[in-house]
RNA sequence: GGGCGGGUAGCUCAGUUGGAAGAGCAAUUGGUUUACACCCAAUAGGUCACAGGUUCGAGCCCUGUUCCGCCCA
């Protein structure tokens, strides 16, 4: 029999789909519109596993409501990702000795586009291999022509409604990137630092110091050479009593674990009040208003009051840099303070600085600096202190905050409108969780600085005079809207790459034109995505979706977790335990995997130690690399792991499971069903006298079917999939396709075979559909093997629960008939009965109707699946015989010559254990007087339902140990007579 | 500092209005002359992080503690 290999069929099935058309959406349509956009990944990137995640999960609903009848659209396109790409880009140039200012805007811009179309069809591609059913004619590209139309529009008139504007303020400046970046694009980590505490001279009004000075503490001495202030606070004992006073009343209510630490605080304020400290801060606030000598320079800076200092906090006194710091800013402003830019585009100190440290990195300016004022003997100290440091998201090179004249989208207004819009209801995030996180973002919003100073991406429409008047145009001004100059120059900076992605549910269906892509399609059904760009992506879309179409992007948001591996840690090249969806589906060898892997990590030298552990952990984990597992598998992993949660851990091993079950329906299509159909025609269902079996398989395969709609409904993926897997393996192959096998190899005649393989036809047609969404490709290529009118699975309809009634009263003697065979089993298990030897089944009921269940199914139980001769009805224990309890009777099996008897008593005593203990639950239960009064009437039936069974069952049990012990006992005593 | 999520079998995780603790993998025992060793049968394994509370009844609800992770400042 051939085995399952994937990699046999799935290109030449997607393709077949592909060329057939079966992807495509219409415009037009009488059937209700369902439509996802895709989250557009960058044109130059490889396929990750969040990818495979996003996409096998997008995939599965528009599969699913493609075949439920839906004109279901799944939109494919790319993002030109402005930073990483232009970056990749410039790193190649590089190479050659350039930088993208030698061969200038144009030729640049030209080669980035060199390099999407070298490098833009590979992710498109692997999208294509993991099975994404995408409408590909609708492919968008956020550098497109139309989407740079409305990104334009788009800028235009928002900068018409006052909602974009230009302003000089700080702003996080990459110094790696060299460009500006919005809030969101930086990271804070908590790094080891130092305080350095340093004296300030305090100087008259002719300059001349005066001997005594201000200290300051800063985590940053070098900024010092931009102070234009330092602050105190300007009534410390009033604002440290007041903190004593709130942390008291605190007091009163905290824990105990916590009292501990409020108490150290409240005792570290008392002791600044009481000792010299409060001396030390009043001392401090009479240094208001006078001068200071600002060391290394030349400069004398004032000393003014602001809140901003915190009297309990560092010395007291804090330097102000504005020009370098947000809280500095601010009190800048409030102080009308000079702000001072000290830094250059690249990190390095400009010429507003001493000489001596211009062209200085901001590192080595530190040194310089602090060797210095060391000379100066104006260092008084160097504390250890951690602190928060931004980051760039991309580069990870510290964020430098600098003065500079940005464009910023004003987000209050629309804010308000995308948060209303899911407290209302019009967007449903799921799972909801994420609607705090949502809100309080959208509460808190502050405005969006768009402009990036990179070539590649969306120019700002923007022209200016030389007088500095901008003109934002949709198409370029002939002259200045202000004051009527020719002479425009348009504005160098591009937009945020995000800026084209919040339009990109109407942009990429053909707004600003009104299209009937999107009259049809907007708003979108469902916006699949990360969590981790819920801010980024999701409120962005919302506000702008809102604004410019009036209506919501879409009716639900659905947030999916980050892969993890298999530890928990967040998947990372520099980590190398990336695993790339591709080597799971093709399999890959060591060799080829440590030099992938070896290659994503980062170069330098000193990491030669970390490099080895790396890749010795990956030698040992992938011993013989990874095999292949086919796309089926890791679909279908990813759906099961894809609950609604934060943490998608992913084990191979979960892959190679799931492996086995594309293996197993494999084998159960092929090896029962082809290999046994011979000349026969299978009956159609409605033409069978239906067996039990094929009653309780049907009714079975209702329940799946009804589970896996209601699952999806509610993106229980996870659940929807379970359903699929436990019907197929632990009902149909483990039971059903057992029981029948004697009829399909033809033993009881021609019809008997010609309806069970009519109900294994049935069986699986619906199999198919239901885990097409799922595991796309096996179903397809074994539905084109199933004997009826050729098409396509892909577009078959999905079966809906009113069409697959279940049969409570098959299902229920089924039952009983599987409880016997396993009550058989498990004392074949249990004793020492030999395998090979066949058995006799004998059975006693108290009911008349069970009775009659077994006697008329009695064939299910004879044969290969108890290895048992007979089934036998008796009214009292055949001699020597083990005995187990069934629902409504007895089973024995006669031992004699098979099996000892203390194995018998062993297995015996067990289950009588958890009997008894099952009983005297229940038993507690329900002589318990406010149960009786106070649980809903239903459950305490099931519990005396319960206790009857159980009753029944210990007693049963008991007998049956009395019985064996008696025998073990006359046993004993015939050997001592002997 | 504020917020969110998690702690359930050796491992990875389910557990949807509170009503006998589940799956997969791993483990143990036994099994291959007609689907599948990517297999079959049987078995073992849990104080549901901890402490209180509400309730007839708590993995689930409430309060607190603790550990881990994430987000925001």
């Amino acid at each position: 029999m051939a085995e399952y290999n994937p990699l046999d069929f799935e290109e030449k099935i997607y393709e077949y789909w592909e060329k057939s058309g079966f992807f495509k959406a219409s415009d037009k349509s009488t059937k209700p519109p369902y439509c996802i956009v895709i989250p557009p990944p960058n044109v130059t990137g490889a396929l990750h596993m969040g990818h495979a995640l996003t996409n096998t999960i997008q995939d599965i609903l528009i599969r699913w409501r493609r075949m439920q009848g839906y004109n279901a659209m799944w939109l494919p396109g790319t993002d030109h990702a402005g930073i990483a790409t232009q970056a990749v880009v410039e790193r190649n140039l590089r190479r050659d000795g350039l930088s993208r200012h030698d061969i200038g805007r144009s030729a640049f811009i030209d080669k980035v586009w060199e390099w999407k179309d070298q490098y833009g069809k590979r992710i498109t591609d692997q999208l294509r291999r993991i099975g994404s059913s995408l409408d590909w004619e609708r492919e968008r590209f956020t550098m497109d022509e139309g989407l740079s139309h409305a990104v334009t529009e788009v800028f235009v008139r928002l900068h018409e409604e006052g909602l974009i504007y230009r302003d000089n303020r700080l702003i996080n400046w990459c110094t790696s990137c060299r460009t500006a970046l919005s809030n969101l694009e930086v990271e804070h980590e908590s790094h080891d630092g130092n305080f350095w505490h340093i004296k300030y001279p305090q100087v008259d009004e002719n300059g001349n110091e005066t001997g005594k000075y201000v200290e300051i503490a800063t985590t940053r001495p070098e900024t010092l050479l931009g102070d234009t202030a330092v602050a105190v606070n300007p009534d410390p004992e009033k604002t440290i009593r007041s903190r004593l006073a709130s942390l008291k009343a605190k007091l009163q209510e905290v824990t105990e674990e916590s009292y501990n630490d409020t108490a150290k605080e409240i005792a570290k304020i008392e002791e600044i009040l009481a000792g010299d400290g409060i001396i030390r801060l009043r001392d401090l606030a009479s240094f208001i208003g006078t001068s200071l000598k600002l060391p290394l320079t030349d400069r004398i800076i004032p000393v003014v009051a602001d809140e901003h200092a915190d009297p309990s906090f560092g010395t007291g006194a804090v330097k102000i840099t504005p020009g370098h710091d947000f809280n500095d800013f601010e009190v800048g402003k409030r102080n009308s303070l000079e702000n001072i830019n000290i830094l250059s585009g690249d990190g390095t100190l400009n010429e507003n600085v001493p000489e001596k440290y211009q062209k200085l990195t901001i590192e080595n300016a530190r040194k310089l600096v602090v060797e210095d004022l060391e000379k100066l003997k104006l260092l008084v100290n160097v504390v250890p202190h951690e602190h928060e440091v931004g980051h760039c998201s991309r580069c990870n090179t510290v964020v430098e905050p600098l003065l500079s004249l940005q464009w910023y989208v004003k987000t209050a207004p629309l804010a308000k409108e995308a948060l209303s819009a899911v407290t209302e209801g019009k967007t449903e995030i799921i799972p909801p969780m994420w609607n705090k996180v949502y809100a309080h973002w959208m509460e808190n919003i502050e405005d969006w600085c768009v402009s990036r100073q990179l070539w590649w991406g969306h120019q700002i429409p923007a022209w200016y005079c030389p007088d500095g008047h901008a003109t934002v145009a949709r198409t370029e001004p002939s002259k200045c809207s202000v004051c009527g100059n020719t002479n425009l120059t348009r504005d160098e900076d591009v937009l945020d790459t995000w800026f084209s992605s919040a339009l990109w549910p109407f942009s990429t269906l053909g707004w600003p034109e009104e299209t009937d892509a999107l009259s049809t399609f907007y708003p979108n059904a469902v916006m699949e995505t990360g969590f981790d760009i819920l801010f980024f992506w999701v409120a962005r879309m919302m506000m702008m979706g809102i604004h410019f179409m009036g209506e919501v992007p879409f009716k639900k948001v659905f947030l999916h977790a980050m892969v993890r591996d298999a530890e928990g840690r967040k998947m990372s090249k520099s980590l190398g335990n990336t695993i790339d969806p591709l080597d799971v589906i093709y399999g890959i060898s060591l060799e080829n995997l440590i030099e992938k892997i070896e290659k994503g990590l980062p170069p330098e030298s000193e990491k030669e130690e970390r490099r080895h552990r790396i890749l010795d952990g990956i030698r040992k984990k992938y011993p013989d690399g990874i095999e292949p597992h086919g796309a089926d598998s890791l679909r279908f992993t990813l759906a099961v792991m894809a609950a609604q949660g934060r943490d998608v851990k992913l084990d191979l091993a979960r892959v190679s499971g799931y492996r086995a079950f594309c293996n197993k329906i494999w084998q159960a299509f092929h090896g029962v069903f082809l290999r046994n159909i011979g000349e026969t025609t299978p009956l159609s269902v409605s033409s069978i006298d239906l067996s039990t079996a094929d009653r309780w398989i049907l009714s079975r395969l209702a329940s799946a079917v009804s589970a896996v709609n209601k699952n999806l409904e509610d993106f229980r993926l996870n659940d929807a999939a379970d359903a699929i897997y436990k019907f197929v393996w632990h009902e149909l192959c483990d039971w059903y396709l057992e029981i029948i096998k004697s009829d399909l190899y033809g033993n009881n005649g021609e019809n008997a075979k010609a309806s069970r393989l009519g109900v294994l036809n049935e069986v699986f047609q619906v199999v198919f559909r239901l885990l097409h969404p799922f595991m796309p490709f096996i179903t397809e290529e074994l539905w084109q093997k199933l004997p009826r009118e050729k098409g396509a699975l892909i577009i078959e309809n999905f079966p809906m629960e009113e069409d697959y009634p279940v049969d409570v009263k098959s299902v229920e003697e089924f039952e009983l008939v599987r409880e016997v065979i396993n009550a058989i089993r498990t004392i074949r298990g249990e004793t020492s009965i030999p395998v090979k030897a066949e058995i006799q089944v004998n059975l006693r009921f108290d009911v008349p109707e069970s009775e009659e269940i077994i006697r008329k199914n009695s064939n299910y139980i004879l044969g290969h699946l108890t290895r048992s001769t007979a089934v036998n009805f008796v009214t009292s224990r055949p001699t020597m015989s083990a005995a187990t309890p069934v629902k409504g009777g007895e089973l024995f099996i006669p031992l004699e010559g098979l099996v000892n008897f203390d194995d018998e008593i062993k297995r015996l005593e067990k289950t009588l254990s958890k009997s008894e203990k099952d009983l005297e639950v229940v038993e507690k239960k329900l002589s318990n007087q406010s149960f009786i009064n106070n649980a809903p009437a239903e459950v305490i039936e099931e519990n005396r339902l319960r206790l009857a069974e159980n009753r029944d069952r210990t007693e049963k049990l008991k007998k049956s140990l009395t019985y064996f012990k008696g025998l073990l006992e006359e046993s004993r005593n015939k050997a001592s007579d002997e």
